[in-house]
DNA sequence: TCATTTTCAATCATTTTCATTCAAAAGGAA
DNA sequence: TTCCTTTTGAATGAAAATGATTGAAAATGA
């Protein structure tokens, strides 16, 4: 028997059922129990499935969740300083915009009960905001997995009949000379939008983001204020001289 | 019997029961009293149960799931079925409307890898349909926890960007004279325009939404067809000689 | 309150499964 | 063929899971 051969059944059984024991695949492809571990092992590698004690198990069906829950993890006790920063700079009545993104996110839980109108473009965001009593208002448009975020024209537009008093932009980028800039050009359409809509625009982002360029450019560093526990040097020096930037301690 | 399979089974009966007693789930599962206690701790720390004593208890997320959730269980076989007759209907593709709603969401397992694009106004529908690998687009607007949905003048402009084969509406009340009723305007309103922009509009409705009159007229009995578990009486053949509808069994 | 019953956490022996290693078998190239 | 690499199956001690047991803790009912 082939080894792809085998591996194809195990994944067709896998399909089938939720589960299955060494024991079974063995019998199933006549395969050793040995070898059968092997292709396990292989085909977890391959994030083609998940193995249990025992034998084996579906992968998750969400694609996303994950990659955006291995993201949540990096940086954290720094992301969590930097939403609670934002938090307070929130005032009653505020309109906000709230960019999609791992350290935006960590405003939500300061929002409880506050009497402010949120508009986001991070579909799973609203869940959250609803359960604290917070009025949402989602913006349209094509859901990226990989960012949690809603882009394209559909975004754009339903951001067009908004104002915010405050908008609050996840960056992946800050260089002194080339200013804000994130992956997807798609993504920095919205940021750059939301910010031209906003008295006032913060882009939060953590120390690892600094001298960082990325392929989409979304603004120069004046056309935002910055929320950041990046600690005092002259890449921070220079940058102030542009915008107001608050540094948090963690 | 594998580990996890035996997790799976736990919360598979936590989800239709509240709680469930360590004895049932040995009895259940086949294993013995130890090990179900140490599967209810671990999943406990996992937070996929609570742990209560002489057995477990299902977990209550945050303040809006339930209210949802608990709809979810009114009548569920007749719309799991309902939901699996109208994916049948669905052709590569197919560029669908997918309304918010416990019935029209029985639809998404059935679009698992299926080459369509799904347009919804149901904000909690996103990461279920990226995890089946199906293309998302997203209405704009404001989010109302208790349905689940998003309403007003961005869902509605959203909408009109878009053009759909099928669209498939949940509905509150279908009535011979009175037609097609929800009781939220803005829900009605948005339901009306999805139905106007689609080639072909069906309205998933179980049997119990028969002669139900609501605030908001959506639309008359023929704008769309049905789809329903309503069995064969005199109100079904009145409404038959309108519209074409599509009876499931249960 | 107290006594009784049930459930719990901790521990132990047993069984099952795992990772590692090694040698035989099966290809591939010169 | 011979030499070399890859795949396979078996053997091993280590690790994990399981079921039974026990005294402590919690619930129950008088």
């Amino acid at each position: 028997m082939l080894t792809t051969k085998r591996h194809e059944i195990i994944l067709a059984l896998l399909k089938k059922r939720k589960t299955a024991s060494i024991h079974e695949l063995s019998e199933h492809t006549g395969a050793s129990i040995s070898t059968i571990r092997r292709d396990l092992e292989k085909l977890e590698q391959e994030e083609k499935l998940k193995r249990v004690h025992g034998g084996a198990s579906q992968i998750t069906n969400n694609r996303y969740e994950p990659e955006l829950e291995e993201k949540q993890g990096l940086n954290e006790p720094a992301k969590a300083e930097i939403g609670k920063a934002a938090a307070e700079l929130i005032e009653e009545g505020d309109c906000l915009f709230i960019d999609a993104g791992t350290t935006t996110q960590q405003i939500l839980p300061h929002l409880e009960d506050k009497n402010v109108v949120v508009v986001t473009n991070a579909y799973h965001f609203v869940t959250t905001l609803l359960g604290l009593g917070v009025e949402v208002y989602l913006t349209g448009g094509r859901a990226k997995a990989k960012t949690g975020a809603l882009i394209g024209v559909q975004a754009e537009e339903t951001l067009q009949s908004f104002r915010f008093d405050k908008s609050f932009i996840g960056m992946n980028g800050i260089h002194a000379k080339h200013g804000y800039t994130t992956p997807d050009p798609e993504e920095a359409r919205v940021k750059r939008l939301a910010m031209d809509l906003s008295k006032r625009a913060f882009v939060l982002m953590d120390d690892s983001k600094f001298q960082q360029v990325s392929f989409s450019k979304v603004g120069d560093i004046r056309d935002a204020e910055i929320i950041t526990n990046r600690e005092e040097d002259s890449i921070l020096s220079e940058i102030q001289k542009t915008t107001r930037v608050k540094v948090v301690k963690i």
